[in-house]
RNA sequence: GGGAGCAUAGCUCAGCUGGGAGAGCACUUGCCUUACAAGCAAGGGGUCACAGGUUCGAGCCCUGUUGUUCCCACCA
């Protein structure tokens, strides 16, 4: 490839902003993110997380996306096989809600245009807005297989959906029914338990008299929901109660409706709770209904559907129904409540008081806090009601899936989300699949019209099998996690056996956050047992929330989110990934801080600049010279052989957090503020071949950084490598750095740390006497034994990192001749002339001060060494470390007491 | 009611299976040293919430306490 990048364009900052587009649409455009099969090698696979068409990026996305992408980098730049398949889901609950709102705003209703034009409104909708998100993907970097992109509502998807539908139908397992559900008022539909959210609210606990009819005393029960007591079938007390003994088998008389019900024995009365009576409302509550059911009692329905009291014209709908003969089992009876009727609940429960209040039927009234349950969606109290709905029993799908994560086919990192897991799947109930809604996959059940039958099939049918009647479909569309619940393999193309199924399924890893665990996660685990026969992923890379600086979640009500875009567009996508990784543990919640994205634009454009200095200083790549490398070429070789396989662990381990901080520390405190400041005096120097030898040492390392570096930064690493002398194709595709023995250098590391004492020891003293920065001083040293060699060669390290004019190496202290400062490391006795700065006062006391450090460290590593227990259950290499530090500070120490003496001499 | 997380420098947080406490930001001091002032160098600052325990050794393991956040649960 001709060189078509210079390092004189290189400007000294790193700009982002001019880069980024043009460098992810030669990458999309190269095919470079497209996933191939390769036989005989395993791939390494992700499904991401489909985001709704109707959002937009926020700061969960790119977490989620940056955490996903930096695997997938790093794998394909492994060597393996790799798929990241991206897409979109059609969100039936938030997108309708939204289309119906544009449509109020042209005064239009779904009922106005029927459901062909609705859906022709979703359809575009989704058209417009459902590629807004992916663009913005895009942005981010995120390196997924375009070309394999879906949609929870394709053709693919949806055949998936049907046939899965089919099975679980055929199987029993998914069935219709009128049961107690969660139903959203606002929505307009039924809602699984996983979507009702129970938050705590502000209410009362009414305590109602109804009178006895055989005995005429007035019981005392309490409710939180007095307008429900319309549709009280019951009052319950529990049989062991003695207090209410004398009532068995008698009636109350339901006020206001004068309704004669009885009183009924049920565990469920908690005699320690209140007065021990409760009253029964099988229409409008889960325990009600349970208790029902026990009982058989009748239920009788009080509310409308959208929120208001049942009338006259319900009543006459639902007496049709049962005269008819269609009502379904377990079918609501409906009440005209009167001068209720129509009415919203709530003005229904005040009316309710009122009217109890005037027949002093009200005895007293509490405040009381507690737990109300609203949609997940538009935060709308829910209402219990009895509706027939679609359910997939849950039991035998359950099974299978919870042995699958105890037996760690699939496991959660971190592990405790196993327990979150299993804690719901052991408790699970039937999943009501429902929903009252136009967009989504239409449910292909028809039933009808003259013998009542139902058919669900996979292809639409048009009369009826068993009768030849007329048949309808089901005016609903299914949950739409019910979809999603498939995406790991209908997005590889089941129900046909297609070569990506066979290839990628089961995928490797899935990277969600802990707050879709319920919704999602656990509907793919018991879905790819059922239909694949095999988990759909091995690991599950659980991360926690993006919190705001305050550490409050983020949402459009507090109106604290940060738009991901406006930072990328300020800082760099780079710089946002960066800050989303470093120093963030798995599994927990984080917060955004401008800080943090600032200090990773900083750390990028510390990467840019050094960089440029190594491209600089390097005009063609040379093979390193085995023979010709420094000390300081030994020791960054080394470290470098550390950082890649300390990364490496961690990006294997999902803990990327991890590795991005140690990429940071090693390219930061080693590369640029150690290797490079120590191989200048080399390339400023004149001998041509140590030149070239420093220069390949410095390329060696910096490609191998922007390797390491590029899952988390890839814009930045890949505009650098395409300077880099002799660089070809894309970095993104280039091979993950390997670890050489042979650049393992052991002895020099200590060598170079001995070295890098003595300059911070010279850089320390001449802070404190105040030395000019630019006043370059003499240095005389005095070896520890087996230093002096180490020492003659560090001279030109001295002399650029410490402002040393030259450095001697001197026999003994009585060399010294002038009046100096000094300072004991491992490695010597520095001595430092400063003539009349030094005051020798000051340089006992600084002396004396080191000698009661150094006494306290013996003293620690003597007792110690002294404890049995120590020495004697302590590995060997520790006790042995021990030892040779104990040694390493009797030496120093006896070098500053020496210094101390001869201080006293000269004085 | 059950379960989980968190509590470490002024702030935000790391700290892998136990082996002498770290980063970023903030702060003090000195530097435009020919890659980078979005930078360099030197420095200050922590009874790792509290109390016990296990261990030769505990920020890390165990028990309890306090504070805090979250999840689950049908408490009328």
């Amino acid at each position: 490839m001709e060189k078509q990048f210079n390092v004189q364009e290189m400007e000294s900052r790193f700009n982002p902003q001019e880069i980024e587009a043009e460098l992810y649409k030669e990458w999309e455009e190269a095919g470079a993110f497209v996933a191939h099969r390769v036989e005989g090698k395993k791939p390494f696979t992700i499904v991401m997380p489909p985001p709704n068409i109707t959002g937009q990026l926020h700061m969960g996305h790119a977490m989620d996306n940056t955490l996903q992408d930096a695997a997938i980098r790093y794998h394909r730049m492994k060597g393996d096989p790799t798929l990241w398949l991206p897409g979109t889901d059609h969100a039936a609950i938030a997108t309708e809600v939204r289309i119906v709102d544009t449509m109020r705003k042209e005064g239009l209703t779904k009922d106005m245009i029927g459901r062909e034009a609705f859906l022709e409104r979703a359809w575009d909708w989704k058209k417009e807005y459902g590629g807004r998100i992916t663009t913005q993907l895009r942005r981010m970097g995120t390196s997924c297989d375009w070309s394999r992109e879906r949609f929870t509502m394709d053709e693919g998807c949806s055949k998936a959906v049907r046939e899965v539908f089919c099975r679980l139908y055929e199987k029993g397992l998914i069935y219709r029914g009128s049961r107690l559900v969660n139903w959203c008022p606002c929505c307009g539909t039924s809602l699984s338990d996983a979507e009702v959210t129970y938050e705590e609210q502000d209410g009362h606990f009414w305590h109602l008299l109804y009178p006895v009819k055989e005995t005429g005393e007035l019981l005392e029960l309490a409710t939180t929901r007095p307008e429900t007591m319309l549709g009280d079938t019951a009052v319950a007390v529990n049989e062991a109660d003695e207090r209410y003994a004398h009532l068995r088998g008698c009636h109350v008389i339901l006020p206001l409706v004068d309704r004669e019900i009885p009183i009924i024995c049920d565990e469920h009365a908690d005699m320690t709770k209140g007065t021990g009576v409760v009253k029964i409302t099988p229409a409008h509550d889960p325990n009600d209904y349970e208790v029902g059911q026990r009982h058989d009692l009748p239920i009788i329905r009080a509310f409308t559907y959208d929120g208001h009291m049942t009338g006259a014209a319900e009543k006459a709908e639902n007496d049709e129904l049962f005269a008819s003969g269609k009502a379904a089992k377990g079918e609501a009876r409906v009440l005209d409540c009167g001068k209720y009727a129509g009415m919203t609940t709530m003005e229904a429960r005040k009316a309710i008081v009122a009217d109890l209040e005037a027949l002093g039927l009200m005895k007293s009234v509490e405040p009381l806090k507690h737990e109300v349950g609203t949609c997940y969606r538009c935060h709308t109290t829910v209402e219990p009601m009895v509706s027939r709905q679609w359910f997939v029993q849950m039991a035998p799908l359950a099974k299978p899936a919870i042995e699958a994560v105890k037996d760690g086919r699939t496991q959660f990192v971190p592990e405790r989300f196993n327990k979150v897991y299993l804690n719901w799947m052991e408790n699970i109930r039937d999943w009501c699949i429902s929903r009252h809604l136009w967009w989504g996959h239409r449910i292909p059940a028809w039933y009808c019209e003259d013998c009542g039958e139902t058919v669900v099939s996979r292809e639409d049918p048009t009369v009826c099998p068993k009768c030849g009647g007329k048949l309808t479909q089901d005016e609903d569309v299914l949950d739409t996690w019910f979809s999603s619940a498939l995406w790991p393999f209908s997005t590889l193309g089941w129900p046909e056996e297609t070569e990506d199924l066979k290839y990628f399924y089961p995928t490797t890893m899935l990277v969600t956050g802990y707050d879709i665990i319920f919704f999602w996660v656990a509907r793919m685990i018991f879905s790819g047992l059922e239909q694949m026969g095999d988990v759909p992923f091995q690991t599950v890379l659980i991360h926690g929330l993006v919190r705001d600086e305050l550490g409050r979640k983020m949402s459009k009500s507090l109106g604290n989110g940060v738009d991901p875009l406006e930072i990328i567009d300020q800082y760099g996508a780079d710089a946002l990934r960066f800050s989303l990784l470093m120093g963030v543990s798995p599994g927990n919640d984080t917060r955004y801080s401008k800080d943090r994205v600032e200090a990773a634009r900083n750390f990028a454009n510390k990467i840019w600049n050094a960089s440029r200095f190594v491209l600089m200083n390097t005009d063609a790549r040379h093979e390193i010279d085995p023979t010709r490398l420094t000390v300081a070429d030994k020791w960054i070789l080394s470290r470098f052989q550390d950082a890649v396989r300390d990364i490496t662990v961690h990006n294997e381990e999902g803990d990327f957090g991890l590795s991005a901080s140690r990429i940071y520390d090693f390219a930061w405190s080693e590369f640029c503020d150690w290797y490079i400041e120590m191989a200048k005096p080399w390339l400023l120097g004149e001998d041509q071949a140590a030149k070239e030898n420093v220069q390949s040492v410095l390329l060696y390392v910096l490609e191998g950084l922007l390797k390491l570096l590029h899952p988390f930064m890839p814009f930045l690493t890949e505009q650098v490598w395409r300077y880099l002398p002799g660089s070809e194709g894309f970095l993104m595709l280039a091979d993950w750095p390997q670890t050489i023995e042979a650049y393992d250098f052991p002895a020099e590391e200590k060598e170079m740390t001995g070295i890098m004492d003595v300059i911070r020891a010279i850089r320390n003293l001449r802070t404190e006497m105040n030395v000019q920065a630019g006043k370059r001083t003499r240095l005389m040293l005095l070896s520890a034994e087996g230093w002096a060699d180490t020492l003659a060669h560090a001279a030109p390290y001295f002399q650029r990192l410490a402002g040393a004019s030259q450095s001697e190496l001197i026999v003994a202290a009585s060399d010294v001749k002038e009046k100096t400062v000094s300072a004991v490391t491992g490695a010597c006795t520095l001595y430092i002339p400063l003539g009349d700065l030094v005051d020798i006062d000051k340089e006992l006391a600084r002396l004396d001060k080191e000698v009661k450090n150094l006494e306290g460290e013996i003293t620690r590593a003597e007792g110690r060494l002294n404890n049995p227990g120590f020495v004697g259950k302590a590995p060997a290499a520790l006790v042995e470390k021990e030892k040779e530090k104990l040694q390493a500070n009797k030496d120093k120490l006896d070098a500053v007491k020496k210094r101390i003496a001869e201080l006293k001499e000269d004085k």
